[in-house]
DNA sequence: TCATTTTCTGAAATCGATTTCATATTCTTT
DNA sequence: AAAGAATATGAAATCGATTTCAGAAAATGA
């Protein structure tokens, strides 16, 4: 049993208002007071019960990260530097797994709030963000990250990459060297960033006079494993391409695989 | 604001009592006062503040989930098969990267600890584990995962494979493939398991009365990647090999790198 | 020196729930 | 119908800290 401020308090011979302003540095003490106390703190290894505190302050510095899922690298950056800034600031991240599941999601959230974290940084699950409303309704800072919709915009606070430049700009890279006829491997289209990476990409192709052929799309179906099969469907539509741009890493890695399989060798 | 009990108790007409009651399904109430009371908790969509909860019944039902970083994919499932059983079992699971570091572990120990988390499983940091024997001394139920010490055998729950046996299984399937000279990519020795693969590695080639070659055997310095450089050193050392053993993916992914820009085709 | 301000400390209230204790009501049983 | 058990509810104490309030001690000023 941890000892609590009461004991630290007889040990050092004041009340526990001492002890608790001597632990905040708040108010008028003593030296001599605070290092009697200090001195009880240090040999006794106390650590005060932040639960207790968090009920009194309504605080607790320490926010709530919420990813879709952790199996995705493309969230280990970002976790990183959420947590290295975190840190620095004197806060403390906590993890949640919402596997793109609103009910645990609002699991979370729930028992978050409950446990008094200071704030949430969602890269939010596809759809509406209901949870998330409530909990800016509510007066709990929210940040989006990654992940957002249009009519999130001047709702939350937002931290993102422009997707559509981003997409053009990799697109034209593949103009640039020399290919014409681009094929492309579309993200969830629910997600506002898949959107803007295809219209990155239809912007490019404008942009260099490409003529635009909806039957090299890829439409994302549920899952990055598709594009497997339908990368072989493309192949065997005979329908010509001399390239295929891909929304993400992960759908990179499946077209590959089939073409790879069908004898193709990459860049070639 | 977060709506109270005592407000709840108020709209309902009862005391404060009767709604923690209705709330926790414990002892008497009459079916009557129990639905009055859930009709206003069901309008007001109140949710109780477990924070408070927790500092009266000292548990949360939450568990601390530490991983020493979320890079390494092996935890990918280890994580989900824990969120997954804890969602069972009404559990939350709370994620910690510790990113192997024994200030952040036991900054983050002590906070989910005066969070009331009611338990930790740990992917332990490497070297002596004082945090989490703390813990453990403080009654506080601790799971060690996949990273263990001798020393912890008996003293913590413990949750692994048997990695002496994998490696051993692993490395004779080289073997019965005909390879005779088989390389080593050791994984830190400081870990335990490392040194089980290793123990694994050495009995194959044991029990198939092939001669182990001390030169073959490239040690862990301090990150993965240095395996790119050794392999290099291997290469030009011209000590023969004709397949090297990789005690893990990341380590394989640096080895055939470097194996593929020597010019080396895997699995020839 | 006496009044005033500043420094210092403890008792008690508070945060939002749960739980013990006490009491009131209803139900059994003889 | 009376005694005893079972059911039902509220008041107050509790969890472990912080903070307000009030009063004491020390410092400052006239």
């Amino acid at each position: 049993m941890p000892l609590k401020i009461k004991e630290i308090a007889k040990l050092a011979g004041v009340s526990p208002s001492t002890v608790s302003r001597t632990l905040n540095n708040k108010s008028y003490i003593k030296e001599e007071t605070r290092l009697k106390v200090m001195n009880v703190i240090n040999e006794t290894g106390y650590k005060r019960n932040s639960i207790a505190k968090g009920l009194k302050d309504h605080y607790t510095r320490s926010i709530c990260l919420m990813l879709p899922t952790i199996q995705n690298l493309a969230y280990v950056p970002i976790t990183q530097g959420v947590e290295d800034e975190a840190r620095e600031q004197g806060y403390m991240v906590i993890l949640c797994n919402t596997l793109e599941n609103p009910e645990i999601e609002k699991n979370y959230i729930e028992n978050m709030r409950s446990m008094m974290v200071d704030g949430f940084i969602s890269a939010a699950i596809t759809g509406k963000h209901e949870n998330l409303t409530e909990l800016k309704n509510d007066g709990v800072p929210v940040v989006l990250v990654s992940r957002y919709n249009e009519e999130d915009v001047g709702e939350f606070e937002i931290c993102s990459i422009d997707n559509f430049k981003a997409s053009r700009i990799a697109c034209e890279h593949l103009i640039k060297n020399g290919c014409r006829k681009i094929a492309m491997a579309l993200g969830n289209e629910a997600i506002l960033y898949s959107r803007e990476r295809y219209r990155g990409y239809r912007q490019a192709l404008e942009d260099h006079g490409l003529e635009f052929n909806e039957k090299l799309v890829m439409h994302f179906k549920t899952h990055n494993r598709d594009f497997y099969e339908q990368t072989f469907e493309l192949i065997d539509s005979k329908e010509e391409f001399d390239s295929i741009f891909c929304a993400s890493d992960g759908k990179a890695l499946y077209v590959m695989r089939a073409l790879h399989e069908k004898g193709y060798r990459i860049p070639e």
